[in-house]
DNA sequence: TGCTTGACAGAAG
DNA sequence: CCTTCTGCCAAGC
Protein backbone atom coordinates (compact mmCIF):
# COMPACT_ATOMS: atom_id res chain seq x y z
CA UNK A 1 0.00 0.00 0.00
CA UNK A 2 1.93 3.07 -1.12
CA UNK A 3 1.16 6.41 0.98
CA UNK A 4 -0.60 8.35 -1.62
CA UNK A 5 -3.24 4.93 -1.59
CA UNK A 6 -3.26 5.20 2.30
CA UNK A 7 -3.87 8.75 1.86
CA UNK A 8 -6.59 8.46 -0.01
CA UNK A 9 -8.22 5.91 1.94
CA UNK A 10 -7.91 7.91 5.03
CA UNK A 11 -9.68 10.37 3.37
CA UNK A 12 -12.55 8.42 1.96
CA UNK A 13 -13.20 6.77 5.72
CA UNK A 14 -13.47 9.86 7.36
CA UNK A 15 -15.81 11.25 4.07
CA UNK A 16 -18.12 8.28 4.58
CA UNK A 17 -18.50 8.38 8.70
CA UNK A 18 -18.89 12.01 8.12
CA UNK A 19 -22.65 11.25 6.77
CA UNK A 20 -23.81 8.45 9.18
CA UNK A 21 -26.94 10.22 10.04
CA UNK A 22 -28.17 10.44 13.95
CA UNK A 23 -29.65 7.38 14.77
CA UNK A 24 -27.73 5.20 12.05
CA UNK A 25 -24.75 3.12 12.38
CA UNK A 26 -22.69 1.23 10.00
CA UNK A 27 -19.48 -1.26 9.99
CA UNK A 28 -15.94 -1.30 9.49
CA UNK A 29 -16.07 -3.45 7.14
CA UNK A 30 -18.40 -1.56 4.70
CA UNK A 31 -16.69 1.24 5.05
CA UNK A 32 -13.70 0.00 4.29
CA UNK A 33 -14.94 -1.97 1.23
CA UNK A 34 -16.46 1.99 -0.12
CA UNK A 35 -12.98 2.83 0.39
CA UNK A 36 -11.60 0.56 -1.91
CA UNK A 37 -9.88 -1.97 0.87
CA UNK A 38 -12.87 -5.02 1.49
CA UNK A 39 -10.22 -6.67 3.67
CA UNK A 40 -8.50 -3.96 5.42
CA UNK A 41 -11.87 -3.53 7.98
CA UNK A 42 -8.71 -3.33 10.43
CA UNK A 43 -7.22 -0.21 8.95
CA UNK A 44 -10.86 1.70 9.52
CA UNK A 45 -10.36 1.68 13.08
CA UNK A 46 -6.80 2.01 13.36
CA UNK A 47 -7.39 5.12 11.14
CA UNK A 48 -10.24 6.37 13.30
CA UNK A 49 -8.33 6.16 16.63
CA UNK A 50 -4.67 7.32 15.50
CA UNK A 51 -6.01 9.95 12.63
CA UNK A 52 -6.26 13.64 13.96
CA UNK A 53 -9.62 14.91 12.91
CA UNK A 54 -11.67 11.44 13.24
CA UNK A 55 -12.57 12.74 16.84
CA UNK A 56 -14.87 15.13 15.43
CA UNK A 57 -16.53 12.44 13.12
CA UNK A 58 -19.22 10.40 14.82
CA UNK A 59 -17.54 7.63 14.90
CA UNK A 60 -18.98 5.92 17.81
CA UNK A 61 -21.69 5.26 15.07
CA UNK A 62 -19.04 2.79 13.37
CA UNK A 63 -19.39 -0.93 15.34
CA UNK A 64 -18.19 -4.29 13.54
CA UNK A 65 -20.96 -6.38 11.58
CA UNK A 66 -23.06 -8.14 14.60
CA UNK A 67 -23.57 -4.94 16.44
CA UNK A 68 -20.87 -5.89 18.71
CA UNK A 69 -19.09 -2.15 20.44
CA UNK A 70 -15.14 -1.31 20.11
CA UNK A 71 -13.34 -3.21 23.26
CA UNK A 72 -10.86 -1.07 25.28
CA UNK A 73 -13.51 2.36 24.36
CA UNK A 74 -16.25 1.92 27.01
CA UNK A 75 -17.64 5.15 25.66
CA UNK A 76 -18.62 3.24 22.78
CA UNK A 77 -22.26 2.59 23.89
CA UNK A 78 -23.18 5.20 25.96
CA UNK A 79 -22.74 7.19 22.51
CA UNK A 80 -24.68 5.11 20.87
CA UNK A 81 -28.13 5.25 23.40
CA UNK A 82 -27.39 8.69 23.83
CA UNK A 83 -28.51 8.57 20.16
CA UNK A 84 -31.61 7.00 20.29
CA UNK A 85 -30.00 3.56 19.54
CA UNK A 86 -31.60 0.18 20.19
CA UNK A 87 -29.32 -2.31 22.25
CA UNK A 88 -30.32 -5.79 22.13
CA UNK A 89 -30.34 -7.82 25.57
CA UNK A 90 -27.44 -9.56 24.12
CA UNK A 91 -25.44 -6.33 24.41
CA UNK A 92 -25.11 -5.84 20.65
CA UNK A 93 -27.04 -2.99 18.60
CA UNK A 94 -29.66 -3.57 16.24
CA UNK A 95 -28.92 -3.83 12.99
CA UNK A 96 -31.44 -4.60 11.53
CA UNK A 97 -33.35 -1.70 12.57
CA UNK A 98 -30.33 1.06 12.72
CA UNK A 99 -28.10 -0.83 10.16
CA UNK A 100 -27.26 2.29 7.41
CA UNK A 101 -25.21 2.43 4.30
CA UNK A 102 -23.68 5.60 2.52
CA UNK A 103 -25.10 6.72 -0.77
CA UNK A 104 -28.61 5.25 0.03
C1' DT B 1 13.95 -8.92 9.07
C1' DG B 2 10.64 -11.24 11.95
C1' DC B 3 7.31 -11.42 15.76
C1' DT B 4 3.55 -9.15 18.24
C1' DT B 5 -0.71 -6.09 18.41
C1' DG B 6 -5.04 -4.40 17.27
C1' DA B 7 -11.56 0.70 18.03
C1' DC B 8 -11.85 -6.11 12.87
C1' DA B 9 -14.93 -10.25 10.84
C1' DG B 10 -17.08 -14.33 11.74
C1' DA B 11 -17.70 -18.84 13.67
C1' DA B 12 -17.58 -21.66 17.81
C1' DG B 13 -17.76 -23.09 22.82
C1' DC C 1 -21.97 -11.44 28.43
C1' DC C 2 -16.95 -13.88 27.81
C1' DT C 3 -13.00 -16.46 25.54
C1' DT C 4 -10.63 -18.67 21.58
C1' DC C 5 -9.46 -19.68 16.59
C1' DT C 6 -8.40 -18.32 11.78
C1' DG C 7 -7.77 -14.87 8.21
C1' DC C 8 -6.55 -10.26 7.19
C1' DC C 9 -3.09 -6.24 6.94
C1' DA C 10 -0.49 -2.04 8.74
C1' DA C 11 2.29 -0.41 12.53
C1' DG C 12 5.47 -0.96 16.32
C1' DC C 13 9.30 -3.02 18.46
Amino acid sequence: MTAEEACRFGDDVMNIVSQIPRGKVTTYGTIAALAGWPSHARMVGRTLRYTPGAEQLPCHRVVNKVGRTAPGWMQHRPLLEAEGINFKSNGHVDMQRHYWEPDT
